[in-house]
DNA sequence: TAAAAATACTCCATAGGTATTTTAT
DNA sequence: ATAAAATACCTATGGAGTATTTTTA
């Protein structure tokens, strides 16, 4: 039974009980339709209807036929409407890669937002280091990532909002009269550190590279209030960006500079353009953006 | 959704994920496939498998249809090799029309037969008097009846056995030395009947009608059990068919005799030619004869 | 370069329409 | 005579095949 629109003309047919009438209904000829009862009949091998002269009878057979027909047609039906309502971004699956820190400050309340308009999406997250997240989005691994790529060009992209690298110092160091500090500056102090791979930490290992800086390393950590905290024991001076520092509760940190310029990077939503993505993508990317303005002053503090 | 071919092209590339080889195990080109592929992410409104290279990917909405449309499909399919069981009579319903007295002796010892080879075709019964089972037919309430119509020849039919109209004398009448009972005897004794509409009946008025005699009605009634109980009691003489004295247990009835005959009739399995019948039909027909023929002496009894 | 998918081009089967015939009331 | 269904005949669309091109590993 590939043809459901032999179906679709017994049905109706059988709603009728006229032939005439039916084929109005669906909009084609009263000859069309007679033949395609009869090649159903044929490609069933019962008969649906007795012509008892002018009357239509249903049989037996097509009795017992009819609802199941009707149901089948229903969820045929009810699969091109899923179909619509996935192709408009209605209903359908994300996959979005982010940071620890960044799904905490910005995806948490974007999908707020994305849920209140698209409650029949069911995003799903992929936590991981930068590096990670944009290697996700080259293999297809996620539709969508928040992180800050060496070359941009390779993706689509949406620019949410900078990552600037923060010195948190311990209490009672004298550097702490400075507006900002030169990268420099915190060359020979013991320095904690996110692991590598986070974006925080490329920054950073980036900058003292160009700095032919070599920093001291005394902890390498997952876990930003870590740092804060080995930091207020007075452990030495934790390197984090604004978006990995948000919320913890400290002193207030220090911009760190190279050659006079704040050290920042542009964290973008990020998606594949080679990719097949989702139609609700763009609604999610909207979200992100409209969530950073909004919440704009946060960044800053 | 009307077309099922293009979802079960979907759904058999989805398991081997190789056009190639998916048109080779549906028996069309590569090409075709590739074209109905592409035709239905064209219907759907979005892509279901990503191009990547060589490989094929699913996308997640395509994913999320691939179990909905192996449903929909088996479901189909399901509806297909039911309407092949109901073409060649696995499946199916018949209503067929008897007189009490026929389902009792015939039709229930044939239906016993009839389900071990037919276990899911669904017989319904409709009882009442020969008459109203001729007519019956011929309106299509029921696709078959046992009966004896006036004209045989307004239908097809199976002859099936002879009911024969028998007379059971009260206890102490002097007639039941006789052989056989000329209907004449009985003119002036008082007799017991079943009502009209019953073929038994319709055989005594008219058999009276034609020696001319007009026999005295003491009791009309719809059991032959009652017209036995007042035979027994010395009430009068019961006229009964063969069939209807079926299972009666009594002094041993005459038959009765029109101008020297036995007065008999044919009881026939019949169905109306011009109308539908189900592909069973001839099935249950033949247990019919089969259950007479097995059973044949008990016609003589 | 080889293998897989997409495209170009052609053909045919099938569905549909109009006009007409058949059938039963 | 009328109304409904079936049939005849024609057309056009869509699906399939073969051959070829494109693409990537």
């Amino acid at each position: 039974m590939r043809d459901l629109r032999k179906l679709h003309f017994f049905v109706t047919v059988a709603e009728v009980m006229n032939l005439s009438r039916a084929a109005e209904a669906l909009n084609i000829s009263q000859s069309a339709l007679s033949r395609q009862i009869q090649a159903l009949e044929e490609e069933l091998g019962f008969p649906l209807f007795e012509r008892i002269g002018k009357r239509l009878a249903l049989t037996v057979e097509a009795e017992a036929m009819l609802p199941r027909a009707a149901e089948l047609l229903e969820r045929a039906e009810a699969l091109s409407l899923r179909a619509d309502a996935v192709a408009r971004g209605q209903i359908g699956h994300l996959r979005i890669g982010a940071t620890a820190q960044t799904i905490a400050s910005l995806i948490a309340p974007a999908l707020t937002r994305f849920r209140t308009s698209h409650p029949r999406v069911e995003v799903a997250l992929v936590e991981g280091p930068n590096r990670f997240l944009i290697e996700l989005v080259e293999r297809g691994g996620v539709h969508l990532a928040i992180a800050t790529p060496d070359d941009i060009g390779a993706f689509h992209n949406q620019p949410l909002f900078m990552a600037e690298l923060l010195a948190y110092l311990p209490p009672g160091d004298t550097r702490h009269a400075a507006q900002a500090l030169p990268i420099e500056t915190l060359a020979d102090a013991p320095v904690l550190l996110l692991r590598r791979g986070f974006m925080t930490r490329d920054l950073v290992d980036e900058s003292c590279r160009q700095a032919g800086v070599r920093p001291r390393v005394v902890l390498e950590s997952d876990s930003p209030h870590a740092l804060v905290a080995m930091v207020e024991a007075g452990h030495g001076i934790a390197m984090l960006s604004s978006s990995a520092a948000r919320g913890v509760r400290s002193s207030p940190p220090k911009r760190v500079t190279l050659g006079g310029q704040p050290v920042r990077r542009q964290v973008s939503a990020i998606w594949n353009p080679a990719r097949h993505h989702p139609a609700a993508l763009p609604v999610l990317v909207d979200c992100l953006q409209k969530t950073v303005q909004s919440d704009g002053g946060r960044q800053a503090e």
